[in-house]
DNA sequence: CTGTGTTCCTGTTCGC
DNA sequence: TGCGAACAGGAACACA
């Protein structure tokens, strides 16, 4: 599920729930997803206000009134369940919602219950001090934000030049911009019209200064990452599920999932293929992708 | 230091 | 319908 438009969703959703709120009491049903969970977690959470519920990357952060913060990753299978009191919980749309997967409750000050769930277990959460946080190790590396004033050619050339592997792995590559994944690596290349395969260094002249191909690549990661965005909160109006599935199945790929398909391109009569790439998928109009 | 491959875990989909 | 194989939105880690 989660890339940087999900999570931005989950956080939108959750926000409401959990900003300003004390949170009465912690549930932790196992001793871990991916790492270990905090040690001492219920304690160290129960009673305190989430003063803030921030995102960075692919991470959401609640910060509390404790002084502590505790950073979240969904991995690829976590998802945020909302419970209200006085309104009936709603069966999840997309996949099946199993009970055994629950494994953190956060019950609110008001009521609300916020749980959550993850097959696959690749989340996690950590526990750490509130302050000097973008020095902490999951978040000091990582590069700017692709809606920010810093993710712009320049940028790109710069962490580009010399570089040897190709541009999905540089855009996978959370130093370079942080919060793209594989959906939308393979968006924003088709948008700004250059082959994944294509080497990296491509995007920086010898002087270092950007090319004409980074040029195109920074506006098409920041439009892609915004348009999802913006498809995104448009499925939050229901906010009993933040889990950003809807956002995302809603949303319809221009080439992502789409092999053996028609180049979307009006102008183009490629066809989608799929390749793979570091192990992954990516998906590309060969035509219109060079 | 850079680039690549493996690994964690469960669920869904696809081909026979 | 059953059944194994392939694949899935991430990223830490080991290794060449």
């Amino acid at each position: 599920m989660p890339e940087l438009p999900e999570v931005e969703t989950v956080r939108r959703g959750l926000e409401p729930v959990l900003s300003g709120k004390r949170i009465d009491r912690l549930e932790q049903r196992r001793p871990d997803l991916r790492f270990p969970f905090p040690k001492r977690f219920a304690k160290r959470v129960a009673g305190c206000r989430i003063e803030q519920l921030a995102r960075r990357a692919k991470y959401l952060i609640a910060r509390f009134d404790s002084g502590e913060a505790l950073i979240m990753h969904l991995g690829m299978s976590g998802r945020y369940l909302i419970e209200k009191p006085g309104e009936e919980a709603k069966p999840v749309p997309v996949a099946t919602h199993r009970p055994q997967h629950d494994h953190v409750v956060f019950h609110t000050e008001d009521g609300a219950t916020v749980t959550y769930n993850d097959p696959r277990r690749f989340g996690f959460m950590v526990m750490c001090a509130g302050d000097d946080l973008d020095q902490h190790p999951l978040l000091r590396d990582l590069g700017p934000e692709p809606l920010g004033n810093a993710m712009n050619a320049a940028h790109l050339a710069k962490r580009a030049a010399g570089r040897k592997n190709d541009l999905k792995a540089f855009l996978m590559d959370q130093r370079n911009v942080a919060g793209l994944g594989n959906i939308y690596v393979c968006e924003a290349l088709f948008r700004a019209g250059l082959s994944p395969k294509r080497v990296a260094s491509c995007l920086a002249r010898r002087s270092g200064t950007p090319t004409v191909r980074a040029e195109r690549l920074a506006p098409a990661i920041r439009a892609t990452i915004a348009d999802a965005i913006a498809a995104g909160g448009s499925s939050l109006r229901d906010y009993r599920q933040a889990d950003g599935a809807l956002g995302y199945f809603q949303h319809s790929f221009s080439v992502y999932g789409r092999e053996g398909q028609a180049c979307i391109k009006p102008t183009c009569n490629g066809t989608v293929k799929r390749i793979v790439q570091s192990g992954r998928s990516t998906f590309y109009c060969p035509s219109c992708q060079s």
